[in-house]
DNA sequence: GCTGTTATGCGTAGACCATACGCAGAACTA
DNA sequence: TAGTTCTGCGTATGGTCTACGCATAACAGC
């Protein structure tokens, strides 16, 4: 976490007031031989080629060609490293909405580009969050979905909810999306497989007559047909943005 | 994962069949000193006392008087034991909706009963679950959730989809509020004084000509005033069933 | 240029963790 | 009674994070 509190507000981690710029090299001292990026940069690659599960010090330090002690000199504890991870993993913000987008629209694109994100780069979701956001990119992120409300009859801390509300959904249906792709993976079966094998499986198991909803659902093949994942996405963002609608239509009203 | 497969199609764990009932004892060697529900209930006290950080093999044997290993008799890897442990976390499901309850009424029940299972229990929100729900309390509160659809218009496939929304905005929400918490412990903060010292944070670390909407959001104090937490969650899920019932009706018309 | 201060790189070691393997003995069948 | 099979679990392997302390490098001030 972040934060002990001194007179002047919470205190952030070292490594992340570098983040922000807000740290000088002092005077004294070896010249250091790596930096809070490279090593970011580094644990991101190893992520990205194996998993965040094969991100731990020793290989992020060998991968540098250092020793894995020597990466404590730069960030805190592992955590630390991680909290960085997720702000370059979720690299720049997509940039404010654009300038003929309505609020639907910009949030749309924005979601889309968070969707795009998660999609590539799945380690995001393991990274054991805790704490909101206090690294530049993710309140970049943050600030850029923000801004498409600009405009609407909400209030401010409903335009908090509802980004939060939106990216909440984003990374609950990627989650479930990479699980699907994992556990394929895992068992050795075919992506597209692996619902219906599910559904068979459940269907094996559950009597009917105590799960009479579930058996229909199953008999109607829901799970049979491997329809576009985007599909299901658009679905989802779709009713919430629905319910948004309702909620700045009485507002406006 | 579950699965491999053989012509009998995806297979499951011994230990999840056994929650199923589908396994006898074989009739041969010394009888079991301990057996799955026992494991699974000292694992469930480790992690209602201490985390989930405290559930590890050897913690689970102590609690039960026995050696780390022997456990791995009964569950084939500490990854099984979690998904018993989720099932039993979780709990029975709420049964079905109330014969007066519309669905939008009955939804609502049954989804504050999740929250108020993940608000007692939010070590349930740390566990990675890896894939979709296999075990018999998990299905019946799918069964459950799916009967307050049962009656509208919706297709079978809208039903699953409706269900996953929600049930992916509680956790959600849950594990926003549960971060909140695990935060405050961990800086030492009053729960109440932790939103508006993340404020103030960030409020110091950004400038507000790159992060105007943000800053209009923090400058209003959203983050200041401690409103009830089922306040948030009340307003997010009445903004998805809102955007159900559009949906509903545009099944209707 | 010398000395004191401070930071860096990193080796060692401790405290955990999950779990593969194999053996002794218990409880049943034949 | 002999054979089979399953249980309990001791031992050992290989992995994790990270606290601590030492040698060394680079600067500041004299």
């Amino acid at each position: 976490m972040a934060a002990k509190t001194d007179d002047s507000g919470p205190v952030l981690p070292p490594a992340i007031e570098s983040a922000w710029g807000l740290r000088e090299r002092p005077p004294k001292g070896p010249r250091p031989g790596m930096s809070v990026p490279a090593i970011v940069d580094a644990a991101v690659r190893v992520a990205d080629a194996d998993g965040l599960a094969a991100v731990s010090m020793s290989r992020v330090a060998k991968e540098l060609g250092a020793a894995t002690m020597a990466l404590y000199r730069y960030v805190g504890s592992k955590d630390e490293l991680l909290r960085l991870m997720v702000d370059t993993g979720y690299g720049p913000s997509p940039g404010p909405p654009a300038p003929q987008d309505d609020w639907r629209a910009g949030l749309t694109r924005w979601a889309w580009a968070e969707h795009e994100v998660l999609r590539q780069r799945s380690w995001l979701l393991h990274v054991p969050i805790s704490g909101p956001p206090i690294t530049p990119q993710l309140l970049g992120w943050m600030e850029d979905g923000l801004r498409c409300l600009d405009g609407t009859a909400l209030g401010e801390g409903e335009k908090m909810s509802v980004l939060l509300l939106i990216t909440g959904y984003i990374r609950n249906e990627a989650t479930l999306t990479s699980q699907i792709a994992e556990g394929s993976r895992a068992a050795g079966v075919e992506p597209s497989e692996m619902m219906p094998a599910y559904g068979r499986l459940v269907a094996r198991l559950i009597e009917p007559a105590r799960f009479p909803a579930l058996h229909r659902v199953l008999s109607a093949g829901v799970l049979d047909q491997d329809d576009d994942p985007d599909d299901e996405f658009t679905f989802g963002l779709d009713r919430i943005l629905d319910g948004v609608e309702a909620l700045i239509r009485r507002r406006s009203g």
